[in-house]
RNA sequence: GGGCGAUUAGCUCAGUUGGCUAGAGCACCUGAUUUACACUCAGGGUGUCGGGGGUUCAAGUCCCUCAUCGCCCACCA
């Protein structure tokens, strides 16, 4: 007995991650013949450690990339990371206001440099963890948003988009996040509720309402319907004085749809500088607009006496002012509204109009099968036409429902970790016609800085969705290429080998969260670049949630469920299953403790199968000649990939039919992203078709080489899944080769009994100085990382159904047994050649005391069985199965009446598919023998009782 | 205001283009068992598939409607 008792992950993953990566498996090879598959991974924060999440789109995606290996491509699964602009930025400027300074004492360069300090102090966490998930990535091609390679992506993009009137600089309202001191975009705003006094103040002859008085000093524009008969008498244009909270004003009306009657009095005046709405009705109507709050969220000299008081101060004082001049009307303290957060670091956003680059999503700019389109036509089509399909389905209506709504995206950040933007300004003297001189901007976009001097690049950077809406093709881009400034963008990728290759890739599988943060940019830079699509389908997985359904979160920790602990506990082949079984796609998850042991004993189950076969390879059996040395078991070497076994019993015939049913089940599940289905079809052909019937059937009658056969077969079925345990019993012993010792002497020593286990958790580490494997070949082939999966069985379909006959006799045996209370009984049987044949597996299965051939008929017939067979229960002990059969029989009348019902239905038997209606006479004439059986059954126990 | 999803066993959830008597894991009950595994085995489920209506030979599945919960988007003076 080589292998203990129970699998411990710890003791195994590291090394066998190890071996994976030695290999060399992991890397894809464009040259190859096989066809290609690839998937390129969302690259998470680089300085941030795994989560649940995280774990989740691993496994989901190794998976996916496992199982395209094993049926025959050359899959490339490129892993990465992003540089998290904001996020990464902003950890920095906390640390430096920690520490008393900030970015601007700094200066740019030696903030940049800060930051990039801690991006290598904090890198590698993140790429260990993803390798402790069993990632099957190819780390010879790690990207980084940031690399040199991707930056001249960036750049080049920037000016091509430049260049076509799809990228254009221009003052439009922005969301202003004063604590970070940068723009965001749209999508990054999210709102939350909140209760804050609503004031009604007195505006010359009109009412008007306002949940931030701070920001009414300049207003001096009425807006009310007009439509609005209240206001009839007023007209568009008319003015008149006023006093207001700093002295008189003059105010002038206009009319505008924008404004709703039913909301107070129908009446606003408008701030265009700090509100959206505001801004869109100043600019219908051309009306001024003056800055109110400056950048740091301070008054500025508009404001009088309150000019520099932050706004939270200066709303009070301003309120109690408008008191005291008698302009406020009423205060409603129960007002609710939303109030702008930015979604990294929750601050509050105000609404400024600042000069900012834009890309234009309506310029019908983009060449897409033949016409003139604009990015959110192109959008919409690649979805509309089929080129891209977002699995689940539902989600197409809420990307569409996005692309309406889009405006024009806001890429510039005031942050300085990122891509900075690739222009450069400078001022210059024109001298004009009339030879009047002045100074004016000029402008240079350009991969490289201007040679000559006096240009200052602009100082802002991109939204970190700009490279990652790259992705897919930036990371396939040859690095050394980019290196050579006289190529273009289209030479780029005419060039690169990995890109003509692997791109379009195949599957884009994230969470259904960032669909628009990044799907729909990938698609939108992408379709605009290359004129091809970013990938052919789109995954969307839901959020992985705490026990009781709340979403995890990191001002919560107590709600976080941490993957590394769970790996050093359960291993994370539990994790990865647990993940897994029972979901749905877009569908968000609830992770608890008892999933992971479920999963946790699965693996555990494979484990101990494995154990089995390996003891039985050199092990007689009971009753068994002990000629196993003579025997010539042909050895096999390791990662041979035999294709197929001779089945002898019918057990055997019926377990490599229920192999090359789960295989083929598995695998097309997968093919359709039925990753829970697939997982459940793999669990059952284990758990109940192998490990409790045909291991237990192999006790009496064993076929080494079949059960070795489809312990192979299930190892590969089940890597995708479980990668680390199958790979440790692949490496562990080849079991066709009785000659080879189990070799995991040291991790059998390690766990015999659960203690002086070695330190968890080290994947990656160094301290790991000798791998348990090392004895073996790294030869690629030698993986089960690399077998390809089983092949289709052809089996004798009779044999299939005998085993089952066998099963069905085996299984009311037992259950009449425990029904009636009593153990071991004896089965008779008449006539049966397959009971004779079977005789002492359907003891030892049946749980019976002998099984015997019988003259006549004694004891209690078996039901279910066309053979003649009783199991030795005197009618007296078993008058509790009486009701039993009752209950069976009244379920087969039942089910007779539905099915004579359903037949005699003509619509029925003409409109129902044939095969449905074929299927149902014979389920019915099975119906009826059975019911047969049971009435005869039921007829013998009231004669016997009458008897007694 | 617009949209999407969920509602199935005590709990957590699967259930594909409608098609056998609706399933799994956990929990629970009864029993077994010293060598593959207590991280085990055998046996045990009386569910108005949220309510109502409709389409169909056939509905957990499709359509309408109502209810409850959750999410997304927009508006919010």
């Amino acid at each position: 007995m080589g292998l203990p008792k129970a699998y411990v992950a710890g003791d195994y993953e590291a090394d066998i991650y190890a071996l994976w990566e030695k290999s060399g498996v992991f890397i894809a090879d464009p040259s190859s013949s096989k066809p290609h598959f690839s998937i390129a991974m969302p690259p998470p924060n680089e300085t941030s450690t795994l989560h649940l999440g995280g774990a989740l789109f691993i496994t989901l995606q190794d998976i996916l990339i496992r199982h395209a290996r094993q049926v025959g491509y050359d899959a490339l699964w490129l892993p990465g990371t992003d540089h998290a602009a904001i996020a990464t930025n902003s950890v920095v400027e906390r640390q430096l206001a920690e520490q008393g300074t900030n970015k601007h004492e700094l200066g740019r360069e030696a903030f940049v440099a800060k930051v990039k300090e801690f991006a290598d102090r904090n890198r590698g966490t993140m790429l260990k963890q993803m390798r402790a998930m069993g990632a099957s990535a190819d780390w010879s091609r790690l990207r980084y948003t940031l690399d040199e390679a991707l930056n001249r992506c960036v750049n080049e993009v920037f000016i091509k988009m430049y260049q076509d009137g799809l990228i254009y600089r221009g003052h439009r309202i922005v969301n202003w996040d004063p604590n970070l001191e940068t723009t965001v975009s749209d999508d990054e705003v999210i709102y939350k509720e909140e209760e804050s006094p609503l004031y009604t103040l007195q505006y010359g002859p009109f009412k008007i309402s306002t949940a931030r008085p701070e920001t009414k000093f300049g207003d001096k524009y009425v807006v009310m319907h007009p439509g609005d008969k209240r206001y009839a008498q007023y007209k568009t244009g008319d003015t008149f004085e006023c006093e207001w909270i700093n002295g008189p004003v003059t105010a002038t009306i206009i009319k505008d749809e924008a404004v709703d009657p039913a909301f107070g009095t129908g009446v606003m005046t408008i701030t265009p500088w700090h509100d959206r709405t505001d801004f869109e009705i100043a600019e219908r109507h051309g009306l001024e607009k003056e800055q109110i709050i400056d950048f740091d969220g301070k008054l500025l000299a508009i404001a009088g006496e309150f000019e520099a008081i932050k706004i939270d101060e200066a709303r009070p004082k301003i309120v109690e002012k408008l008191r005291q001049k008698n302009l406020l009307v009423s205060i409603d303290k129960t007002y609710t509204h939303n109030i702008a957060l930015n979604s990294r670091g929750k601050g509050v956003i105000e609404p400024q109009i600042k000069l900012q680059w834009f890309i234009d999503v309506n310029r019908p700019a983009v060449d897409w099968k033949g016409q003139k389109r604009s990015l959110k036509e192109v959008m919409r089509a690649v979805i509309e036409d089929g080129d891209i399909k977002i699995v689940p389905k539902r989600f197409e209506k809420i990307y569409y429902h996005w692309i309406d709504n889009l405006r024009d995206w806001c890429i510039s950040r005031q942050i300085w970790w990122g891509h900075q933007i690739p222009v450069w300004y400078r001022q210059e003297s024109v001298h004009s016609p009339q030879s009047a001189v002045h100074s004016k901007d000029s402008v240079y976009v350009g991969v490289r800085p201007p040679q000559e001097e006096g240009w200052q690049q602009d100082p802002d950077t991109l939204d970190t969705w700009f490279s990652s809406a790259l992705w897919t093709w930036s990371t396939l881009v040859d690095p050394e290429l980019t290196k050579d400034f006289s190529l273009s963008l289209d030479d780029l990728l005419a060039k690169s080998i990995d890109y003509q290759t692997y791109h379009p890739t195949d599957v884009l599988e994230t969470a259904y969260e960032i669909l628009f943060f990044w799907v729909a940019r990938m698609i939108l830079a992408t379709t605009y670049v290359t004129g091809r699509v970013p990938f052919k389908t789109v995954y969307l997985h839901g959020l992985v949630r705490t026990e009781t359904g709340k979403k995890m979160s990191k001002s919560d920790p107590d709600s976080i469920v941490d993957p590394v602990g769970v790996i050093n506990e359960y291993g994370t082949d539990a994790l990865r299953l647990a993940l897994i079984a029972g979901t749905s796609p877009g569908t968000d998850q609830r992770v608890r403790k008892s999933k992971i042991v479920a999963n946790r004993n699965f693996v555990n189950k494979l484990w101990n199968i494995a154990r089995y076969i390996d003891d039985l390879r050199v092990r007689p059996l009971e009753g068994e000649e002990n000629n196993i040395g003579r025997r010539s078991l042909r050895v096999v070497p390791l990662g041979h990939n035999r294709g197929s076994v001779m089945p002898k019993s019918v057990a055997d015939h019926w377990i490599l039919n229920k192999l090359s049913i789960a295989a083929r089940a598995v695998s097309e599940d997968l093919d359709n992203f039925r990753f829970s289905e697939a997982y459940d079809a793999l669990y059952h052909f284990v758990w109940d078709d192998f490990a409790d019937w045909y291991v237990e059937v192999s006790k009496t009658t064993p076929n080494r080489e079949v059960l070795a056969f489809v312990l192979k077969s299930t190892l590969k079925i089940a890597h995708p899944f479980a990668p680390f345990v199958t790979e440790t019993i692949w490496q562990s012993f080849d079991p066709f080769d009785k000659t080879q010792p189990s070799i995991n002497t040291k991790a059998a020593l390690n766990s015999s009994n659960g203690q002086d286990r070695p330190e968890q958790g080290r994947m990656g580490d160094s301290a790991q100085d000798k791998n348990l494997f090392q004895g073996l070949a790294l030869e690629k082939e030698s993986l089960l990382a690399s077998q390809l999966w089983p092949k289709f069985q052809k089996v004798d379909l009779a044999k299939v159904s005998q085993f089952k006959e066998l099963q069905e006799i085996i299984t009311q045996s037992r259950q009449i047994a425990a029904n009636v209370g009593v153990t071991k009984p004896a089965l008779f049987y008449k006539a049966a050649p397959l009971i004779d044949e079977n005789k002492e597996l359907v003891k030892s299965l049946g749980r019976l005391s002998q099984v015997k051939e019988a003259k006549a008929a004694k004891g209690l017939r078996l039901t279910g069985t066309k053979y003649a067979a009783w199991l030795d229960i005197d009618r007296e002990t078993a008058q509790a199965y009486l009701g039993r059969l009752k209950t069976s029989q009244k379920a087969r009348e039942a089910a007779i009446k539905l099915l004579q019902k359903r037949l005699s239905n003509k619509s029925y038997t003409q409109k129902a598919p044939k095969e449905l209606v074929k299927q149902t006479k014979t389920q019915l004439v099975e119906e009826q023998q059975l019911l047969e059986a049971i009435k005869h059954e039921i007829a013998a126990f009231q004669t016997a009782v009458k008897n007694i």
